[in-house]
DNA sequence: GATTGTTTGTATCGACTCGATACTATTTAA
DNA sequence: TTAAATAGTATCGAGTCGATACAAACAATC
């Protein structure tokens, strides 16, 4: 039994974050699970807001996915709209009052006030840390990223200075490039 | 809504960790939570092996933590044994068979394949900004440290260099203080 | 075009989590 | 000695989650 401390500390703070989000979303009768979807599809691209999507990247079944989404529409936090040109496919959609929720929810209090209080260059610090760690995670186990366009493989600049992905072959705004997606691969 | 990276790059570890430590309970038939009481108890000091402890190092409700303290039982990973001096007080104690899963689980396959891959100058980087994380995080929202006792305010050194816990006023081995305590609380 | 297989999403069931509430037993304080 | 606090258990209901089965739309092949 080699001990972890990496292993240690994200469970630990991971025991928080449950702990937090479930309060957080106790306010408005949500569970943790569903505050996540929230989030992701908040900051998803176009292509990647389907029940699948969720379903990859929360690492759930379609089933369950499913349920949770079936509550979040009843709430009128979320819309879904089917896909023009495949009819098997479901947009989510952020409702005006889900994007309200989320603002006043995520992050939840206890990251709101430790940023308070560190300083930004441990902020910058951390963040950098977390992401290495992040990163070699997902790589090392053979996981999707999930990362934003700008940081995509797929992603290529044309003479004209725009932004266009490779892979569903569409130009795509500067916003679009900071939205994560479901397709992303590293660059090499 | 302002962005916050750390609290976008916690929850991300905690779905993968949440994804990771269900597939590896999955095995032996444990929920998440479960692998999670074993660990704590794992590493816990003898006046931190109560049920109340374990409530409050999870944030779960005294009620939900008896529930799967009785399951665990069951499947005779822990034994149970009353305190001497105050009969409300059961003391939890992994078994063999509790200590043999917990070490084939825990730290979980992700965590162990990403220590392979990560030069020990990295992973003390990412240790150490990991570790003052959770402290100012902890610090920051009043909530217990959990820490060990070393790090204790009420340990202190007898002349013969032997450790001395000053709140429950009892000696204590090299052992001892290198495991966590509910009565933690961070030198000044 | 019909057939077969794949993908997306839903529906249902059972095991389990978790909080809330109510309860017992023991200890401590007044 | 009585009242309050503390440790723990029991029970209930809402919700998660995986497994399975299913329908609908698309894709590939003949």
């Amino acid at each position: 039994m080699k001990s972890n401390h990496i292993y240690d500390y994200v469970e630990r703070l991971s025991e928080l974050l449950r702990v937090d989000s479930r309060q957080a979303g106790a306010e408005f009768g949500l569970q943790p699970v569903q505050l996540e979807v929230l989030h992701y599809l908040s900051i998803c691209n176009r292509y990647s807001d389907t029940p699948m999507a969720v379903t990859e990247y929360l690492g759930l079944t379609k089933g369950t996915v499913s349920q949770t989404l079936k509550v979040l529409e009843k709430k009128e936090l979320l819309v879904k709209q089917l896909d023009e040109n495949d009819k098997r496919i479901q947009h989510l959609r952020l409702s005006a009052d889900g994007t309200k929720l989320l603002n006043e929810t995520i992050p939840t209090a206890m990251f709101v006030n430790v940023c308070k209080v560190l300083p930004e260059s441990k902020q910058s610090e951390i963040t950098s840390a977390l992401k290495y760690l992040l990163t070699t995670l997902l790589e090392t186990n053979g996981l999707k990223t999930f990362g934003i366009c700008s940081s995509c493989r797929y992603n290529i600049q044309t003479e004209d200075s725009q932004y266009y992905c490779g892979l569903v072959e569409q130009p795509l705004s500067v916003d679009d490039t900071k939205l994560i997606c479901r397709e992303h691969e590293s660059k090499p």
